[in-house]
DNA sequence: GTCTATACTACGATAGAC
DNA sequence: GTCTATCGTAGTATAGAC
């Protein structure tokens, strides 16, 4: 299929050198098709970049069952809650870590740095619907209904998971490592978790203050 | 200054659309040059990219102060590793929110998705020697000599600092605002500073254990 | 539906005037 | 040291053959 490899090559493209810098030649060469195939599809080299986000928005769903986020949130079970976090935020740590993941993880970070229309097609879909069971589950966990403090502490969870994509270079420089191990990758896993308990005991224990 | 205007804009410019994505034509225009002038002061277009790289690089000093990290660690003296912590992350926190960082960090986040040259002389320069410390102050604190733990802490207590300008976009959708006050920002620093201490007390925890 | 051919614009680099 | 002029290449978009 000649429109499925052109959106392939163009996650890959647009994500690596932006709207801007990635050339519809090149993206058509390598996926075997004549650049006016892509005007012929998508209009325009705008269309072919907002086709690319929606396809890449499609590819970040089901990172955890959310039917079971829904019903722990709905039931307001906080060590079911808890157990979802988990589910989420190491679902997502899976993901950074997956051999394609480098594709649609460049799209999306350039968007986050500049978003355009493409961002808000990107985060309409699971993205959006993640990060605010992320918020609720941690409300639901933490008893209160601080909401501003549960989205504080779901962005600070969040980027422990996402440093591994955003600064990869600086992760490897840090582990002296030039790629990363199984190893290394179940250690970062295991630490990220114990600071996710650490900090939602801790949320729990100031609610438990205040009351 | 002729050349001071052309690295200004080059570093917004490369920032915002990459290596190939700028145009020199376009750096020159903004910084009301010839285009030619590139040529004269940088050699070529990659003679810029390298120039403004090394500007970002000087750019990012100063954010604690080494002498006094330096002593902590030399030291060993705990309390004050940990107050260093705070001061280093509280640190590059505040650059995050200053309103000349968007220029640079979109630079430093592009070349950590797709390292070149640049990205080796930017670590060789303050960032480097941030992490580097950071890795050591941990040691200090949590009073190990698992260099590895120390290295994982360090990416995730970093990771919280990062994901305020790696995923912006996230962070206002979640916090559900379009620019982020001073009340904000407060409120994610002091959060951010109670989640270090929190997984700072916890390695000492686990270290007394296995002792 | 996919291709080739082409029109038009913008690119980076260079030469040479001042 | 800065400018204008120009060259060769590569960009997007479009028209039309098949």
């Amino acid at each position: 299929m000649i429109q499925q490899r052109l959106l392939d090559v163009a996650v890959r493209e647009f994500g690596a050198k932006g709207l801007d810098g990635a050339s519809t030649r090149s993206i058509a060469a390598q996926a075997g098709a004549a650049m006016s195939s892509i005007t012929y599809h998508y209009g325009s080299k705008e269309g072919l970049y907002l086709a690319a986000a929606d396809y890449v928005a499609g590819q970040l769903g089901g990172v955890a069952d959310d039917d079971r986020l829904g019903a722990a949130i709905e039931a307001g079970d906080s060590a079911e809650a808890r157990r979802c976090v988990h589910l989420l935020l190491g679902g997502l740590l899976a993901r950074m870590f997956e051999g394609q993941a480098d594709n649609w993880a460049l799209f999306i970070m350039r968007e986050q740095m500049n978003p355009t229309e493409a961002f808000e097609r990107i985060y309409a879909g699971p993205m959006g619907r993640n990060a605010d069971a992320l918020v609720d589950l941690i409300c639901v966990v933490a008893g209160t209904k601080d909401r501003r403090a549960a989205q504080l502490a779901a962005i600070a969870l969040f980027g422990q998971v996402l440093i591994v994509k955003a600064g990869r270079a600086t992760c490897h420089k840090i582990l002296e490592r030039e790629t990363l191990g199984r190893d290394i990758i179940q250690s970062y896993s295991d630490h990220v978790a114990a600071n996710t308990d650490t900090i939602l005991d801790r949320m729990i224990a100031e609610r438990e203050e205040q009351a």
